[in-house]
DNA sequence: GTTTATGCAAATTCTTTGCAATACT
DNA sequence: AGTATTGCAAAGAATTTGCATAAAC
């Protein structure tokens, strides 16, 4: 089976995700890399990556598919069944380190499990600027 | 605050929820209305139903907003917090009437879980046409 | 009669495809 | 050399917006 080749291009989309734990989306990644990257060639990457299981995916209330690392995952299983975390207040998505159990159900016959935690991240709350400025008035 | 009117188009929506279970795409509401409605109306119709807790709805691996009835919720609270599960062959969404904790996590303050089950359903399962006719050359 | 809903067309947002050119191994 | 990857422009899918008309309360 063929190989994830080095190129620049997917060296710089690793390179980021090294650098931080969040997820991070197509979106936000293609603005990340500016205009150093076509935005095709970023999707597939991170299609590529998700496929031969250097990332994972999850997809956000907000609908966007958010890619984060795999810890020890591969192309062959996927054993990263952690938890995710949403905030409502800026988006951000966070890979959790807790245990999950997967339910079975007598209806179906379950494969994977996604937990998918709402709420505040401490950032947000802890930022003052939400009491002061109205989130309307914000941008 | 403002009611949901009683719209034709309002009833002809609910309606259709309370034909079936399985949670609804707004996709396959428009089809299933054919052309009686237009789908700007129904996006609308499914964003008004939400706010006032009728529905809620879930995202799904396909990135599309999966909507379900609610069965004790208002415009005030969404107590719904069942979990969901998806078929990866057919792409239906159910609601499971399972007991779900939200964990607590130090870093953010959590306000909803979402738990998501992936796997094969029943009628999936059962039918004996996926193994007959490769899925490849269905449709 | 005032407020809320609808239809239509057009715009937006995110993602995918086709194909020729380029970079990897 | 041979295959995988990239860039660009264009297409696609799902959803949203603006605005004039129509229906509900």
């Amino acid at each position: 089976m063929s190989q994830v080749r080095k190129t620049k291009s997917v060296e710089k989309v690793l390179h980021l995700f090294e650098l931080q734990s969040n997820a991070i989306s197509a979106i936000e990644l293609v603005e990340k890399l500016d205009k150093n990257m076509n935005k095709t060639t970023v999707y597939r990457i991170l299609d590529r990556l998700e496929n031969k299981g250097l990332l994972h995916s999850i997809m956000g209330r907000d609908g966007l598919k958010w890619y984060a690392k795999c810890k020890d995952c591969s192309s062959e299983k996927h054993t990263d069944a952690h938890p995710h975390f949403q905030c409502t207040n800026c988006g951000k998505v966070d890979c959790l380190d807790i245990e999950v159990l997967i339910p079975q159900v007598k209806q179906h016959n379950i494969k994977s499990a996604e937990l998918f935690l709402i709420g505040e991240c401490n950032e947000c709350r802890m930022s003052q600027a939400d009491i002061l400025i109205p989130k309307q008035l914000k941008k």
